[in-house]
DNA sequence: ATAGATGCAAAGGGTTTGCACTTGA
DNA sequence: TCAAGTGCAAACCCTTTGCATCTAT
């Protein structure tokens, strides 16, 4: 997926650090407002472009979840779903997959890519 | 889930028409348009408020695609998932399911709902 | 009569884009 | 140097809301 040049920026390089070390998916508006500390007047403009730029690179993978700003998280995680928590709203990541879902198109039907979001209550609220 | 009054009005008489004839979900853009064509002067409002009262009546289903706008479909179709054709961007019902998705969760998780979206390329478009 | 529904236009939130300016290679 | 990146503001798309006007009951 690597598009075109990427040149090393400030901003960039802010970006991709917060999104490193993010232990959760974190939108478009999180990214700035934790960016925006180190690089002062950083442009909402800018963080979407340089998202896209990830993305493009594969360096990134959109979470997205109805209903919500799209958020991103570090793509190095692997093929994975999520998991809401309907209690305390987080999301959380879970491994493993169907690989049959292809089982469930009709004929001439072709699929390239899914995703699986699943809803209810984490461990922890269970209790 | 039947809220409220719910008058009888045209308007809404002809989106429910719409959506009851439908065979895949539809945006408020496509139900706009096709309910145009009985109702002039139908205004983008209406619709949304009229589906408003039809998901709060539990008569329709959002389905939910990640960069699209939401559609709607009846609620009577039971338990299924989507696909979504990256050529023409229409989006098909596709039976069946993996009831197997609960496996994939950490233990003491415990999954309530789920939805899987497909992509790829549709019959139609495989041509 | 009157609460609910409608249409229009304005407003809101998230995302994209045009443009002049800046900066990395 | 000069294409790529930045910031700002305007533009876009989808959705919601305020308001004066209808209309079903």
């Amino acid at each position: 997926m690597a598009t075109g040049s990427n040149r090393k920026t400030k901003q960039r390089d802010a970006l991709v650090s917060v999104l490193e070390r993010a232990e959760r998916p974190l939108s478009v508006a999180e990214l700035l407002e934790a960016a925006s500390k180190r690089i002062e007047g950083l442009g909402v403009a800018t963080v979407y472009r340089a998202v896209g730029a990830l993305l493009d690179d594969g360096r990134i993978d959109a979470v997205e979840i109805p209903g919500e700003p799209t958020r991103y998280e570090r793509s190095d995680k692997g093929h994975h779903h999520h998991f809401q928590c309907e209690k305390c709203d987080r999301v959380f990541d879970i491994a493993g997959c169907l690989d049959n879902l292809r089982k469930l198109v009709p004929p001439k039907f072709r699929v390239k890519q899914h995703s699986v979001m699943l809803y209810g209550v984490c461990a922890t609220c269970s209790r």
